[in-house]
DNA sequence: GACATTTTTTGACGGTTCGTCATATTATTG
DNA sequence: CAATAATATGACGAACCGTCAAAAAATGTC
């Protein structure tokens, strides 16, 4: 039997229901649509109820975001147990994350915008540290990965010190690109081809930059992020192919 | 003399006026502490007028942004009219986009700002072509030393397909590092050299990538980020030296 | 310089949203 | 079942945005 008892249960369920209320709210009609009057509203409790879960709107959304983290890490912890050589399972750290954005623009959004100085001002110490623990467990994965890569030779040793610039390149790499899709700077407008197709392509030259054992020139490319994007997403993928 | 009337004249004035106030405030106290009210009582003019200059707080904020890629314009043209091979005049861009950042980091967060689809919700079309029309300028200057480059042979010509990739890469790099690094992430907790410097060695490492010649490990790369940011930024360095 | 017309400036006002708190309601305990 | 504790409510104050009718200043005309 649960431990809680009935009222805190009942609790805890509400608060799923208000972040799922205001996901919905966010996805289709954007954040400045979002106001907690309108969450009480849909939920049917009163403006006081939400305050009781979320100290201000700015947390609330913080909430939205960890819970698109913990989504992604679970993306993260498939990809690290992809089996394959140290190169792949990095690479498929860089593809779910693609791949996430694509299948789930609108939860980049969300993490886009917890990132904004304006709405981080907002948002309490308590949730910042929540997130930020999030954000240390990504980080742990994909830089155990080159530890390992170094440790198995696929790396060349004297990358050492450079593991955590490695860890960070490709970060920013995606993560720069994934904001810049996001943002409505109109990419294919401006002459740039499909962002992850770009992504792979430079994220392969990145590693090969660092001579990452097997570097992409010896291998198809094409078959791999077609094998490796299937054990990561599976159903999900089929979806994405039909919208493209 | 000017062809413009005095009061064309005094309006223009007093759009630099607002604007400088703007940053002040914005600088000083954060997005959130910015309000119109408070600009109208610090230029001493009534809040009807600054609405005559610009037609939101979004817009007034855009106003400000443009301003700041229009340095960046600058910079980028210093860069480009290095004197130097292909590689070190797209180098010098990418440091030039690094060291303003470190140099003026609250103009960075004003970029962010901007990008943020929560603001750029409420920007008026007009401000938003005026931006986009210097986000184009930026793409042309970089995506034309590429070009440059596999012309004169120090980039293979089976690249010329991935020309609009390359110069992705190093936006999607570069934007991405100075993103997080802005953001209230502590990078350098989570175990991460200073950003320019994995900038530097990570743009190396990914034009190594794509064999553009001379290769980093053919030079002294210090030596050369050294000569690289004083022709660009001169006086101005020393004052970050110092600061390091 | 006096008057008419256009342009610019002003700040009081309405509307929206946030977050609070005294009060009302519900749950729990003795 | 009464007393006490926990939770829920929504009216309210405060902050901010953007508007607009009226006032003030500038410009044009004779």
């Amino acid at each position: 039997m649960s431990s809680l008892t009935r009222k805190q249960r009942e609790i805890n369920e509400r608060e799923k229901l208000i972040l799922s209320a205001a996901q919905t709210m966010l996805h289709q009609h954007g954040y400045n649509y979002l106001t907690m009057d309108r969450v009480a509203e849909t939920v049917e409790y009163s403006k006081g109820t939400i305050y009781n879960h979320f100290a201000s709107k700015e947390d609330l959304v913080c909430s939205l975001c960890c819970r698109c983290v913990s989504n992604l890490i679970d993306v993260f912890e498939r990809a690290y147990h992809y089996p394959g050589t140290t190169r792949e399972r990095y690479s498929a750290i860089g593809i779910g994350y693609s791949l996430y954005h694509q299948l789930h623009p609108l939860d980049s959004q969300i993490l886009q915008t917890v990132k904004n100085n304006a709405v981080r001002e907002k948002i309490s110490e308590y949730k910042l540290a929540e997130m930020e623990s999030l954000e240390q467990k990504i980080t742990k994965i994909t830089s155990s990965i080159v530890q390992q890569a170094i440790d198995c030779g696929d790396l060349d040793k004297r990358h050492q010190d450079n593991v955590s610039t490695i860890v960070f390149g490709c970060w920013s790499m995606h993560y720069g690109a994934l904001m810049l899709d996001q943002s409505d700077i109109p990419l294919y407008e401006l002459g740039f081809n499909p962002v992850v197709k770009m992504l792979w392509k430079n994220a392969n030259i990145y590693l090969d930059g660092y001579q990452w054992q097997p570097l992409s020139s010896s291998i198809d490319t094409d078959q791999l992020f077609e094998k490796i994007s299937t054990a990561l997403f599976d159903g999900e993928i089929n979806m994405l192919k039909q919208a493209v």
